[in-house]
DNA sequence: ATATCCTCCAAACAAACGTTTGGATGAAGC
DNA sequence: GCTTCATCCAAACGTTTGTTTGGAGGATAT
């Protein structure tokens, strides 16, 4: 029983602050330990290495999330046949309401999109191992709610929706210059509506043919 | 006159490489002139910083990017109306079309990727300063191409069509997971089709509205 | 020939990095 | 009382970092 403010949690509060604004990389453990109020060595004491630290605190918070997706996943199928605004809202909907809390707030979501997005061989176990359950339920469902979609067109529609979602959660500032004062970015509820139709619709529409291809080249090619 | 191979070059042919797999903080200026063949004193004789060099490599492939993309812009406007998918094709197409080149293939994409979701403050200037003008003036051609849709709702499925932009030229190890062999990487025809298709149905679809929200909440609340 | 200029480079710089060490502190077990 | 154990911490470890230095090499101009 060390004491009453654990100081695993605090390494691990102030890795996902720092982390979340300036990455892995862009972070010493010097800055990091004087956030979190805590002596260097600790980090090497309780993780062992500064990667240890970025690893569990992506698990710490990316695990209930997946969880929920899942539950909410079983729900909606035990409910009846899902369609796509369900099994979206089942994906997004428990990233976007932790957002929503005032403790955490947007920085585990920029933590988690940055992570994401950064490189690392130490990162990508963790991802294959957090994910694949997630990646594998959630493609079955969509598939059999869209039945006439070839897979490759599923896998690649499947990768844009997580693009939307990971765009969204990186809400840099250079994010917010598309977006400057044209949304509130605390609207969750807003934002995951608007996030569920836009995907849903780009789910739902014909796969292949000719697009207009306007400008790449000037033929017309038929399906 | 130095030589047939300029040193600058060299320099931000490397870093191009370099920094597209490990990020600009994962490269150590060693490791770049090593790879670039160059003196470790060179790249602060030509360009003066770590930090100029990747804003250098920067620029230097999304200059002539972005002029593609308002040359496009410019032309189906000239041909009348321009449509969603028209806008789309203008915005995706330049930048997947260079990763069909043999040479710089997929590196600089992820390169232009990774510098997009990396923080420093002296990246933000070079974005603000590059893509201005693209915003704004892909942000004029959306809206009157959908006049129905509001500001707010427009800046946001931007913001969307982006998040598909730039997660698909990420192309890393881990996002090649969710794709894992369902589609080749390589046909950016089939892609920028399958992209524009997506995106423009997104952009389609009616706004506002009560969305499914099937597993947020039970209310059912109405436009 | 002499001076000027640009380019290159081996070596060194101070600072910051992740990590390790050896011991201080205090509660728990016997 | 003594041992054991987990935790904490100041200080130091050897590397690596971005950056600077001082001069060598070779063109070009006068």
């Amino acid at each position: 029983m060390p004491q009453a403010v654990d100081t695993k949690d605090l390494i691990l509060d102030a890795a996902e602050l720092l982390f979340s604004e300036n990455g892995v990389d862009g972070v010493s453990l010097r800055a990091l330990t004087k956030e979190a109020g805590v002596n260097l060595a600790s980090v090497h004491y309780h993780f062992g290495s500064k990667e240890a630290v970025a690893q569990a605190a992506f698990c710490r918070r990316v695990r209930p999330i997946n969880a929920e997706r899942l539950e909410m996943l079983d729900r909606i199928e035990r409910e009846g046949a899902a369609d796509v605004e369900g099994i979206l809202t089942a994906l997004y909907s428990p990233v976007l309401r932790l957002a929503r809390s005032p403790v955490h707030g947007k920085t585990f979501m920029r933590f988690c999109a940055r992570f994401y997005s950064e490189p690392g061989s130490y990162l990508e176990s963790a991802f294959e191992e957090e994910f694949s359950e997630v990646i594998e339920r959630f493609e079955r469902a969509l598939q059999r709610a869209l039945p006439d979609l070839s897979h490759p067109d599923l896998r690649r529609r499947m990768h844009f929706a997580v693009g939307v979602m990971v765009h969204t959660m990186l809400d840099s500032n250079r994010t917010r210059q598309w977006t400057a004062g044209a949304c509130d970015p605390l609207d969750t509820e807003g934002t995951l509506d608007a996030m569920v139709r836009f995907v849903a619709a780009g789910f739902h529409t014909v796969a292949k043919g000719s697009a207009r291809a306007a400008g790449i080249q000037e033929t017309t090619q038929a399906a």
